[in-house]
DNA sequence: TCTTATATCCCGTATTTCCGGTATTTTTCA
DNA sequence: TGAAAAATACCGGAAATACGGGATATAAGA
């Protein structure tokens, strides 16, 4: 019997995928939670063999959760389960050493596929991923750069529409600190402007 | 009997929901789409008593389809099913006229409350969305600014990084010309730099 | 047909950002 | 404790944006 854990915050969600492994009887349902802290916590107490994980979460990046859990319980199979088809996601996830990824658009059976694949010690992209990751000429970074917690802020008070000098004073700090940190998220995200960097911070949740 | 569709994108949504529904006898399950046409498509053959609609689609903004079908379809009641907790989406779809709007992190009781609700002539909105909905100090625009197809044109490559002139360039107009679609954009956003436009523009998906 | 919305173009000025450096002080963490 | 990472600060010049107008042509809708 396969033992698997189910981490996603939609309650639909749950009930589908429940319904869905329902219908095999090699695999067993052992836990569902909503959140980050709760599957971890979970995790401490008894580790399932497999963990179908929304990297979408209220509480913690999903991706960042995904290198957590990889890291402490290094014979679990993750599958991580994803609406982001975009290559950064897919690509930062996969180098925290998840084992699968699905799109949440995909059919039922994906998943099941998915389960079995893992299992048997293979990396699992459902079709949809792997023509993504493939795919060499895909505009947009393909990595999420790491930002520290200080340009986070100021990258969000930028994408509030604030300017240097009205960001400086909201943090008690120069002017000229402030423009250095712009020039450090901007060679990070390596563009030459703000305005690309928001589109990206937003669409991967990074504020 | 109340007939029911549902559209989303999502197969294990749609596992979902159905289950949900199955669990109801007075209430019955007459089609499952995945995208916005499927679904004009089926309405012009028959009309169910309420559609569970995605606003997420592959195919149309789901906020300009619930307009549509509102429009054509007045007896039938619509229930958004959606992942945006921001006002300005809550505000936008329920001034398209749609009887209830029920965030995807609700449980599913919240869902077969809403059908029963709209059905008795009634509004809905999941306790969550109440919350959002009536409080005013909530950051950001309370309404999605309409922008005209040349806008969302510029607003697209103002989001990729490029200047007023290389704009000008790609679309064979005077770098003036840009520069007057930027003021417009700024007025209609009501923010005072393109910076505070882009996190809107990427979360509400105009782009 | 008339009005309105959309798209186009122009100018000057003030402000802000971007880019190229350099350099010191704190934190963090191994 | 010691090295690396993060945060801080500064300068000058070039480039781009924002803001204040004003103006015309054309397409779309009532």
């Amino acid at each position: 019997m396969i033992q698997v854990y189910i981490t996603d915050d939609h309650p639909i969600v749950q009930e589908g995928i429940k319904n869905l492994l329902a219908t095999r009887d090699e695999i067993a349902l052992k836990g569902v939670f909503q959140n980050g802290k709760d599957t971890i916590d979970a995790l401490a107490g008894e580790e399932p063999d497999v963990l179908l994980l929304d990297i979408n979460l209220p509480d913690i990046s999903g991706i960042e959760l995904s290198k957590q859990i990889r890291d402490a319980y290094p014979e679990l199979k993750i599958i991580v389960l994803s609406v982001h088809n975009e290559k950064a996601v897919i690509s930062s996830v996969l180098q925290n050493g998840v084992n699968g990824y699905v799109l949440k658009n995909s059919i039922g059976d994906e998943i099941i596929q998915a389960i079995h694949k893992v299992i048997d010690g293979e990396l699992y992209m459902c079709k949809q991923t792997r023509d993504i990751y493939e795919n060499q000429d895909n505009n947009g970074p393909d990595f999420i750069p790491k930002i520290t917690r200080r340009e986070k802020e100021i990258l969000q008070l930028v994408t509030e529409g604030f300017t240097s000098s009205q960001i400086a004073e909201k943090l008690f700090i120069s002017p000229y600190t402030v423009e250095t940190h712009r020039k450090n998220l901007m060679e990070k995200f390596d563009v030459n402007n703000m305005t690309a960097i928001i589109k990206y911070a937003t669409e991967f949740k990074l504020l």
